[in-house]
Formats: C-alpha cells, structure tokens, sequence
DNA sequence: GTCTATACGGCGATAGAC
DNA sequence: GTCTATCGCCGTATAGAC
C-alpha cells in the first residue's frame, strides 16, 4: 500500500542534521514558538521549502527533534550513572541541572503540553529515561539526610522534578526560595 | 504628552469582562497557543475587531487576564488560609491541586515562558502570592514527618510546586511516580 | 464609548515545476 | 533533490459608522 506521494528527504542526510541543530538553537534561544519553517531556513542559510521538503509539517520537525535529541540524551545519561553507580542520586541532580540538555527537555515537554500531537511522543522518551533511573536507584540506600519514607519512584521525582520547576519560573524572573530548596537537596546529595 | 491617538474599551466594561471569561476558556480547553483575535471573539459572539477593540495587541489582553485572575486568587487564597491558620500547609497543598485554578497559573506560567513581554507580570502575581502564603507559614510548626532540616521558603516551594510539575507531565500523558510523590505528601499533610 | 470593515505581511501547508 | 506558487489562517493597524 503505502498509498502516500509525497516525497521526503532521506534521514540520513547531512542537510537535515544540520537543520536539526538549528532547531535546538532556536528552541533554546527563542523558545519552540520561534520555531517556523522561515526562522530554520535563514538560520540554516537555506530556503523554507527545503526544511519542509526534509519535515513536511512541524509536527514532523519536533518529533525528529525529539527523538534525535532523547537518544543522545540516554546514552549520556547511561554513561555518567554508569561512572558513579554508587551515588546514582547525586549523578541524576546534577544531571537535572545542567543547563544545556535540561533545558531542551523542559521546551519538549513545554511543547507536548500544547501540541498535543506530539505529547505521546514527549510522554514515551521520558518514561523510558525514568526507567533507566529507577533502575540505576536499585539497591543503593538513599544518603543519610534524605526525607524519610520516601520511595524510590518519589525521591526520583523530586530529585529530577525541582530543576525543572526552577528553571520554569527563573525564565519568567521569578527568583525567591529557589536557593533555598536548592540547599536542602544539596544538603543531603554529596553536599 | 499622551500623544497616542488609539481609542481603547472602557476597563470598566461589561463586554470586556465577558470577553475575559472566553479568553479563560480558550486557555484551559485548548491552551494560550489557541487564544486568537477570531477565536475569542467567535467564543463570545462578536467581531474580532471588537476584541482588539478593548485590547490592541494579544499582550494587553494576556496581561488584562493574568490581572483579574491574580487577584481573584488572591482574595480566595487570602480567605482559605484565615479559615484553618493553624494548617496552612494544607491548605497550600489542596489549593495548589486544584484543578480550576491552579491549571490557568501553570498555563500563564508556561505562557510567560514563551512571551518575554509578560513575563515579568507572572513574576510580580506570583511573588506577591508567595509572600502571602510564606506570612501564613510563619510560627506555625511543620506537622510530624515533614522533612528535617527543610526551611519554610523551600517547603512552600515543594507544597506548592510538586502539584504544578504533577499536572505538566499529566498533560502530556505521563503517569509514573506521580501516585508515589503524592502520596508521600499527603502523608504527613494530615493524611 | 462601541463597534465594523478592510488591508498588510507572516505563518503552516499543499501541489507541482524544474 | 530543490524550490515556487498558492491557499487560508494569523496579529496588527487604521478609518470610520453608530
């Protein structure tokens, strides 16, 4: 079958990787509404057309995105737990907070909240990166200090959720009480 | 000086009111991203000039909106907390998982996120929320089982945070660790 | 003070020319 | 594989009717 015509550049060009790229930067410095066939093409030195020949709707765009950016993401993330296997914790906030691939994260999942036609795809990556969490949490007794009666699934929350959340409102300008639940996390991770 | 020659609605205005009922509609049905000139005033039965008519530019309406709401919180946080002052925790903590109104905070939150030019109106409301709920904090002792060692400033960021960064996955469709982090909560929130 | 009509350029998307 | 033409939405501005 396969009934459909339209024709689409192959994935594994260079051309769409770079396009790709200029996605994240204009995500990251403008935010996912900036992210119009026209802002990519000039971004990329190339005409609209062309980004719409390799992602034919927008839908298509973030979704590569998306998948492009968790798949490097996982690996990352499967080498630094993998380096410290002893203080999985400690490797997941620090994780949370860096800025350059935290903060692609929260855009994506700022996206899925308003296009609902990539939510599942925001929701599946995520879930699967929690996994992989959970599972590096196994075994390994929380470091004295953390809250007590605090599962496994609950302290992960909390350990990758706070970034998040501060780094949402420190993008309207919002800025009390920030350090100070910065601090406590820090008090009893490492410190 | 004043020299602008642009005629605007009466604040005062019942239409412009009502327009601001649709805009929190649209909102909450189908995101900020959905609160267009046309679609608002197809909501409420008028022209879309007339819309533009009490708000210019889709700033001035974004603000009139995040203005009426905040207030309207804060006259209903106000009451909830003089109503039990012996628990604000908990009363933080159920108002924050309010679906009705803690929904359009998160909305406006992630809006401001994308829409610099408001961003710093999200940031005052919410500030001045903070304050009120950090006064309501003050003196009261933390109920038994509440984490050690967490000072009152992150504790209201956590009771009224997690509710936020629960709802955001949600809408996505995610699901796991949720149930663990709430129930973690409320069980030293009375229970 | 309220409200309508119209026009502009930018947008996502499609079909099809080179 | 690359790019143009075209369509119907969008925000915004303005001129003017009641």
């Amino acid at each position: 079958m396969t009934a459909t015509t339209r024709r689409v550049g192959a994935v594994t060009s260079k051309k769409r990787d770079e396009l790709l790229d200029c996605v994240e930067r204009l995500m990251l410095q403008e935010g996912y509404a900036a992210v119009t066939y026209r802002a990519v093409a000039s971004k990329a030195g190339v005409t609209a057309g062309l980004v719409q020949y390799y992602f034919p709707t927008l839908d298509d765009l973030f979704i590569a995105a998306i998948r492009r950016r968790s798949t490097q993401n996982l690996e990352r993330l499967s080498a630094a737990l993998a380096s410290r296997p002893d203080e999985p914790l400690q490797v997941l906030w620090e994780y949370s907070r860096e800025e350059s691939t935290a903060a692609l994260t929260t855009e994506f999942l700022a996206l899925g909240n308003h296009r609902k036609s990539i939510a599942s795809e925001i929701a599946e990556v995520t879930e699967e990166v929690r996994r992989l969490q959970l599972d590096a949490m196994a075994g390994v007794t929380p470091p004295a200090g953390a809250p007590e009666g605090l599962s496994a699934e609950a302290l992960l929350f909390l350990v990758t959720g706070i970034p998040k959340l501060v780094r949402l409102e420190k993008g309207v300008g919002i800025a009390t009480t920030h350090d100070e639940v910065v601090r406590y996390f820090e008090s009893f991770l490492s410190g």
